[in-house]
DNA sequence: GCCAACGTTGGC
DNA sequence: GCCAACGTTGGC
């Protein structure tokens, strides 16, 4: 089964948010290739929640995919920063999963940390920018060691 | 606050 | 289709 890594900026949506909302809609994302992750997501696919944008950036926790293939509502929302006016409900532009919360690491494990375990090609330290990305399964492994 | 990386936009 | 300008992300 595919990993999945969501980042989030705590002061924004933190581990412990969901954690007290349980399930979420992982709205607002605009970047293509990113969608296109959200879009291959299945229900029970599990995920790493990542605070990026802090101090130190982490990973804090895991959540589970439990619904797939929803139109984000927020791109149809004229009064959210997320609104896309090229969007239509005929052919919405942008997508997304619901997740629930798993829990959190006993112990977050820190940007350093995931560079000195994991090989230097792993996708988050050569794509920083991309905020939904997917783990091979040997990494994932590594990390649940 | 700085800045590198990099995605998007728009003129041509 | 190219590419310069610009905006955003995110680590430091």
């Amino acid at each position: 089964m595919v990993r999945w890594l969501l980042k989030s900026e705590p002061q924004v949506f933190s581990i412990d948010d969901l954690a007290q909302q349980q399930t979420v809609l992982w709205d607002g994302v605009r970047n293509y290739q990113a969608r296109n992750y959200l879009q291959q997501m299945q229900p029970g696919d599990q995920a790493w929640f990542y605070h990026s944008s802090t101090t130190p950036p982490a990973l804090v926790g895991v959540c589970e995919v439990v619904e797939t293939c929803i139109p984000d509502p927020t791109q149809f929302d004229m009064a959210s920063p997320y609104y896309d006016p090229k969007s239509s409900a005929d052919a919405p532009r942008w997508w997304t999963v619901r997740v629930r919360f798993v829990h959190k690491l006993p112990k977050s494990i820190s940007l350093s940390d995931l560079r000195s375990r994991l090989p230097e090609d792993f996708v988050l330290f050569r794509r920083s920018r991309l905020s939904v990305l997917p783990i091979p399964l040997h990494i994932a492994q590594m990390l649940e060691k």
